[in-house]
DNA sequence: CACCAGGCAAGTA
DNA sequence: TACTTGCATGGT
């Protein structure tokens, strides 16, 4: 079976099993951008306690936030952890906002995924997760995203090795799906469940898991 | 109690 | 370049 066929039905079992996921249901593409610095390392019932202190005082919304000082963001955020370091990364996030789009997300759509991620990468605090997060999940465009769960659970089935770096394994999904932001959106989202469920770092097989079946 | 979650950058040698 | 450390809360 070629690489192609095994990755769509990979999905299809996924799918059929745990699907729909309303994974990172936000309602703006700002709130998503912020929900995706914030869950850097760090559990989403975290993140939602954050976002909900943001979200009751109205600042999820780049103008006003950034109007706020460091240090009252940081106390907002507290609960999702590395709090000042992430006021931080708010703010440099911010400023990119600022200067590149006045804080205009239909202005960000009209830039090919390249140079969107160039861009973002440039952030201090924005690492290749969080930039594909953003442009996967805030602009609904076709970039993957990958984590560990996504290469643990290829390495069990050797088809990457362990070792493989974020872009190599970004290039093995997207070499070879179709360019399908709603495809990409829902791939990782189920990786993400199986993950959690299924493949954990000290279980090394798990028979319940859907993917089994396609253990040699 | 230990472990770790939807990472990233900075420091060290 | 290759490895290590700091960042921090809250659930299990």
């Amino acid at each position: 079976m070629s690489n192609e066929t095994l990755l769509l039905n990979f999905f299809d079992t996924m799918s059929a099993k745990l699907g729909p996921s309303n994974w990172w249901p936000g309602e703006s593409p700002f709130e998503v951008s912020v929900g995706a610095i914030l869950t850097q390392n760090t559990n989403w019932n975290n993140v939602h306690k954050a976002l909900l202190n943001l979200k009751n005082k109205d600042l999820l919304n780049p103008r006003k936030m950034f109007l706020l000082s460091e240090n009252e963001l940081a106390e907002l955020i507290r609960p999702a952890g590395y709090f000042r370091i992430k006021a931080k990364r708010l703010k440099n996030l911010l400023h990119f906002l600022n200067d590149e789009c006045g804080f205009n997300y239909s202005v960000l759509k009209n830039k090919t995924i390249d140079e969107l991620r160039a861009k973002l990468l440039s952030v201090n605090g924005i690492g290749p997760e969080t930039a594909d997060s953003i442009i996967l999940y805030a602009l609904n465009k076709p970039s993957f995203v990958v984590d560990a769960y996504t290469k643990r659970i290829f390495n069990r089935h050797s088809l990457v090795h362990e070792d493989i770096d974020y872009h190599d394994l970004r290039e093995f999904f997207m070499s070879r799906l179709p360019e399908d932001p709603g495809l990409y959106n829902e791939y990782h989202a189920l990786l993400v469940l199986v993950g959690k469920k299924w493949c954990r770092k000290k279980t090394p097989l798990c028979p319940e898991c859907p993917l089994h079946i396609y253990l040699d």
